[in-house]
DNA sequence: CGAATTTGACCAGCGC
DNA sequence: GCGCTGGTCAAATTCG
């Protein structure tokens, strides 16, 4: 059960911005992140991270959500901030590139009260109910933001543009990309920060089956034991 | 000349 | 039902 207290810690926390994180969830630099970050020289200390990893939603549960620690109390935050080589890791904002992950979470936090409601539905508004859920699966995914001359960065694997949209509310338009890899159905979003032109946000959908093309070694063995773990 | 990118058309979901 | 929006497709174009 919940009481008032917890409701409260997350509605400072996410008044502050941070994402009331599930403990349950993985929480992860993107793949290949810190090859991105020495290809394009980037300091660390001006990257911001705001990661995110949130699985189907089915198996969440409106106590885990609920009891969750926020980012910033994670007890691996210093194992990631180190594999950034002290990267400043930053808190979720309601930007338009983050919608998505608010959305889901919020999902999850009204999950319970839909169950008690669906009881009161008739059996073809609940069959409905069951197409669109099962039609609205979707790949696992995260996003992070950084401060970037160029939009895509180097994460390893090789993408294909597909497609190019400007997006409500931004003078950059959004772009989509897909893994070449065969039977990879990864994705990724590339856009620009309305707030803030000079930040590019990365969505990741889906997860990689392969390991990356790119034969940069080095930093991919170093990675590999976090990445093997979450991704 | 094949691969990659561009870009307009199309489609599905959602809110009104 | 209609319009808006985001996501994808695929033909045309460009690039190496």
């Amino acid at each position: 059960m919940l009481n008032q207290g917890m409701f409260e810690e997350q509605e400072m926390a996410s008044q502050m911005g941070f994402v009331p994180f599930p403990q349950n969830l993985s929480f992860l630099p993107p793949l290949g992140c810190h090859q991105s970050l020495k290809a394009f020289n980037i300091p660390p200390s001006l990257v911001g991270v705001a990661d995110h990893h949130l699985p189907s939603t089915t198996n969440l549960t409106h106590e885990t959500l609920l009891s969750s620690a926020n980012l910033k109390q994670r007890d691996d935050q210093d194992h990631i901030a180190s594999d950034f080589g002290g990267a400043q890791l930053l808190s979720l904002q309601r930007s338009n590139a983050n919608l998505w992950a608010w959305g889901e979470v919020n999902e999850c936090l009204s999950n319970n009260k839909r169950i008690v409601n669906d009881h009161h539905l008739g059996v073809a508004t609940m069959k409905m109910k069951k197409m669109k859920a099962r039609r609205k699966v979707r790949e696992p995914r995260f996003c992070f933001k950084t401060m970037s001359e160029v939009d895509v960065l180097d994460d390893g694997y090789k993408w294909r543009k597909y497609g190019q949209k400007v997006v409500k509310n931004t003078q950059h338009p959004r772009s989509y990309y897909r893994c070449t890899q065969d039977n990879c159905r990864v994705k990724k979003r590339v856009e620009r920060l309305a707030e803030d032109p000079r930040m590019v946000i990365t969505t990741y959908e889906g997860r990689h089956g392969h390991s990356p093309s790119q034969d940069d070694q080095e930093d991919s063995q170093a990675q590999s034991q976090l990445n093997n773990f979450f991704w």
